[in-house]
Parts: structure tokens; C-alpha cells; sequence
DNA sequence: TCTGGGGTCCTAGGACCC
DNA sequence: TCTGGGGTCCTAGGACCC
């Protein structure tokens, strides 16, 4: 295996045969944190953290000036200023972040059609049918890091290898800004003397569990017979960390998954107890979450209410409803019902609504005139208009064809004033 | 230390059906 | 009367990932 990175000092990977390690795993580096120091040069030897401001964040992103005082993602904004005191705090935008990965994903498509998007700032990329066209995978992954470069000005790390897991984690040893290829022949002498947190599935919890059995390194798991490390973690756990262990991971890389459930959530600075207001912020969650699912042409049938008590304990209530739906009303409706059902108990921190069973609308065609449909029409067409004309924007009554007649009843003006509090 | 918000997958028990 | 087995759906919680 051979590492390569942005100043070419270390080993060339020029000389390993990458012909094997057809599957590149691209990440961009401590991404939020670099798209924001492109309008601050000023601060990039300086250390940065990009965090909302509440008392109650955590750490979105951090530079790795940050991450040389131990600040990283997921810690606690508080902590993560008294480890460093004169970090520099981002607040972040979330658009400027998806248009940028927007920019880098449409450079990946541009080397093969196998691309599977990870959250906004990963993919993988199945190039074993772009060799021919664009040379081994060393040199598309090569090519790949110039041209994120040289377009975004931004940094990435590149991992390739014979699997996603064994990709992903040459991505991860190649950070920041560099290549790491792993010849499928090479992959359990890197793989083996990792620790058991490396590997995909395990996180604190695991580890612990492993670790108390004597099992340390990547090559203990890989060692230990199937059965004894079901009994330990699980059936499926067990399995798939066996396989793992063994450099054995059948996933293929696949564009498109689609959706399997819609949420929102939010902590709130001060603990909560007024039921209204919980209320109503159920209803700008429920619309919230209508919105994405007509934008995304889907209904759900499960609706689910998550409560996060002042002591942290969290619970889940769900409710699956005969017919699927995509309406704000119907989704609140339901999830009201549900908080009312569980009894506002203590203080809240987080409340949350969630939607799933999501199959695509449009199967059922039910009458114009009925009350539901009317309304699902009339959202419909307010959606339309705000994707053309921007939110907020006056409708005109004429581009809402069937849904006018509602204007005499004062709906129209309704859904106006709930897309509005969508923003 | 005092814990975000977006998700996925797995487990386990009970209901229900054949 | 003391007791099957499998499949599927629903619900709740938890681990994990980015």
C-alpha cells in the first residue's frame, strides 16, 4: 500500500498496481470548517470550530489546528472551549455547504455513474468501468483531488481499495489532503493490527464489550469463531464484524437509495414545560416534515412524537395510520394525539416528529372535491409557486387552476401563512 | 464532560394469521 | 387442556454513523 498526499513528499503511489482496488471512497476535509475559512484566509493557521451558539451545542466541524487541542466533531461546544480557549467560533450555513457539495458530487459523476452519496461530504465510487476511459483507480483518485482543488478550492482525502469498508478506511489513514491506495492482496496486513474501534458498527459501547472479551485488534475479531462474537454482540452484529474482520464485505456501491423516514428535531436552549408552545412547535415540525415529503412526491404511514426529558431519558411513541398521508394537518394531528396520549410528564429538552413507511404518492386518485385531496391539491400548487417564484411570494390566484375556488374560503391564505412559517 | 440534528439498522416482544 | 411453528406487522429502544 502506498500513501500519496498534497505535497507529494511522502511515497509516490505511482509504483503500487491499484488495478484491484476498484472502489474509491472521497471525503472532504474537515468540510464545514474549510468552505467557511474560504472567506476567512485570515484564519486558517488559526484554530476554528464551526458550532451553533446556543449553550447547549456541539461541535459541527473543527480545523485541524482545532484538533491539535483535542477538539472534535460531537463534542460539546463548552468543552471544546475550555480545551481551547482562543478557538475561533463559525456559525454555520447549511446552503453554502450543500451547494459547495453539490459542485464536488458533480465532479464524481463525472467519472463513472456508480456514485453513492454519504451525508454531504463523502461518496463512494465504483470506477472498475472507468479504467479504460480514465486510467487505474490511483490515477482517477488523483484526478479527482486536483479537480476538487483546483474548482473549489477545497481539500480531499481519497481511499482505494477492493471494498467500501477497507476504502473508507484508507480515506480516513490517507487525511488530510491525500491518497491512500490498498491492493486487495495487501488488505488484511493493513487491515489486522487496527484496533476494534476501527471498525465499521463498532462505537463506544461495542468496543467496551470487545475489549472485555480480550479482543483488541481487528486481527483478535478476526480470529475469534463466529459464534462466540454473535453471543457477545448480536446475531447480525456479530456476522457482519466477522466478516469484516475477515476483509470480507459484499456491499456494492449503489446511486440512489431512497429515503426510508422524514424528521425534524429540536433541543431547546432553556428546558420546556408550557404544553402549548410544545404544541405548537409540533405543528411547525408536522409542516416541516409535509413539506419534504410532497417535495420528495412520497405519503407516510407512521407518524412518531420523540420527547427528551431534562434528565435525558427519551422515549418514542409511534402511531400507524390507515391511510398515508403528506399533509402537515394530518401528520400534526396525529403526533398531537400522541403527546396528548403520553401526558406531558417533567420538563422537555428535545422534541421531535418523525414520519415513515414512505411509499410514493400519486397511486391513489381520489375526487377533486374531497376535503383532504382539495387540500393535499391546493399545498401542492402553493409549493409549486414557491419553488418558481421564491418563498413568501404573493400567488397568483391563476396559476393555481383547480384549488382557486378555496379562495373564497379563506384556505388559500391559510396555506400561505403555513408555508411561510416553513421558512 | 453534560451531551445537535439528520438519519439507518437491529433486537425483542406481542398480536395476529394460517 | 397445558399447548406447534412460521411469517408478518407493529411498537419501543438502543447503537451507530456523518
Amino acid at each position: 500500500m502506498s500513501r500519496q498526499d498534497g505535497s507529494d513528499r511522502q511515497v509516490s503511489a505511482e509504483s503500487v498496481d491499484s488495478s484491484t482496488a476498484t472502489i474509491l471512497h472521497v471525503d472532504l476535509d474537515a468540510f464545514f470548517a474549510s468552505v467557511e475559512l474560504l472567506d476567512r484566509p485570515d484564519l486558517v493557521d488559526k484554530p476554528v470550530v464551526v458550532s451553533g451558539s446556543s449553550s447547549r451545542s456541539v461541535v459541527t466541524a473543527a480545523n485541524y489546528p482545532a484538533r491539535k487541542f483535542g477538539v472534535r466533531s460531537a463534542i460539546p461546544l463548552s468543552q471544546a472551549l475550555r480545551l481551547c480557549p482562543h478557538a475561533i467560533v463559525l456559525e454555520p450555513h447549511r446552503e453554502k455547504y450543500a451547494a459547495y457539495s453539490n459542485q464536488v458530487m458533480a465532479i464524481f459523476d463525472d467519472m463513472t455513474p456508480i456514485v453513492e452519496r454519504l451525508g454531504i461530504d463523502e461518496a463512494f465510487l465504483d470506477v472498475a468501468g472507468a479504467r479504460g476511459l480514465l486510467g487505474s483507480p490511483a490515477e482517477i483518485g488523483r484526478l479527482i483531488r486536483r479537480r476538487v482543488q483546483e474548482e473549489t478550492r477545497l481539500t480531499c482525502s481519497v481511499g482505494a481499495a477492493s471494498t467500501k469498508f477497507i476504502a473508507k478506511l484508507a480515506s480516513g489513514r490517507a487525511k488530510p489532503d491525500g491518497l491512500l491506495v490498498v491492493p486487495a492482496e495487501e488488505t488484511l496486513q493493513f487491515l489486522h493490527p487496527l484496533p476494534v474501534g476501527a471498525l465499521w458498527g463498532v462505537g463506544q459501547t461495542t468496543e467496551e464489550t470487545l475489549i472485555k472479551r480480550g479482543l483488541r485488534t481487528i486481527g483478535d475479531i478476526a480470529a475469534t469463531p463466529l459464534a462466540n462474537l454473535q453471543r457477545a454482540v448480536g446475531d447480525a452484529a456479530g456476522h457482519k464484524l466477522h466478516d469484516l474482520a475477515n476483509g470480507i464485505d459484499p456491499r456494492r456501491v449503489t446511486p440512489d437509495v431512497a429515503e426510508k423516514s422524514i424528521g425534524h428535531e429540536v433541543t431547546f436552549e432553556v428546558d420546556m414545560s408550557d404544553a402549548e408552545l410544545l404544541r405548537r412547535e409540533l405543528l411547525r415540525q408536522a409542516d416541516a416534515v409535509a413539506v419534504r415529503l410532497r417535495r420528495g412526491g412520497w405519503v407516510a404511514r407512521t407518524v412518531v412524537l420523540k420527547l427528551r426529558y431534562s434528565d435525558f431519558t427519551t422515549i418514542t411513541r409511534s402511531r400507524t395510520i390507515a391511510e398515508p398521508t403528506d399533509l402537515g394537518r394530518r401528520i400534526y394531528e396525529e403526533v398531537r394525539g400522541i403527546y396528548d396520549a403520553v401526558g406531558a410528564h417533567g420538563t422537555v429538552r428535545l422534541i421531535g416528529v418523525r414520519v415513515e413507511q414512505l411509499t410514493p404518492a400519486g397511486g391513489q386518485a381520489a375526487s377533486l372535491w374531497d376535503e383532504d385531496e382539495t387540500w393535499r391539491d391546493t399545498e401542492r400548487a402553493v409549493d409549486g409557486v414557491a419553488e418558481r417564484f421564491g418563498r413568501g411570494s404573493l400567488l397568483p390566484a391563476s396559476l393555481l387552476g383547480p384549488a382557486t375556488h378555496l379562495l373564497g374560503r379563506g384556505k388559500l391564505g391559510d396555506a400561505r401563512q403555513r408555508r411561510r412559517s416553513d421558512d
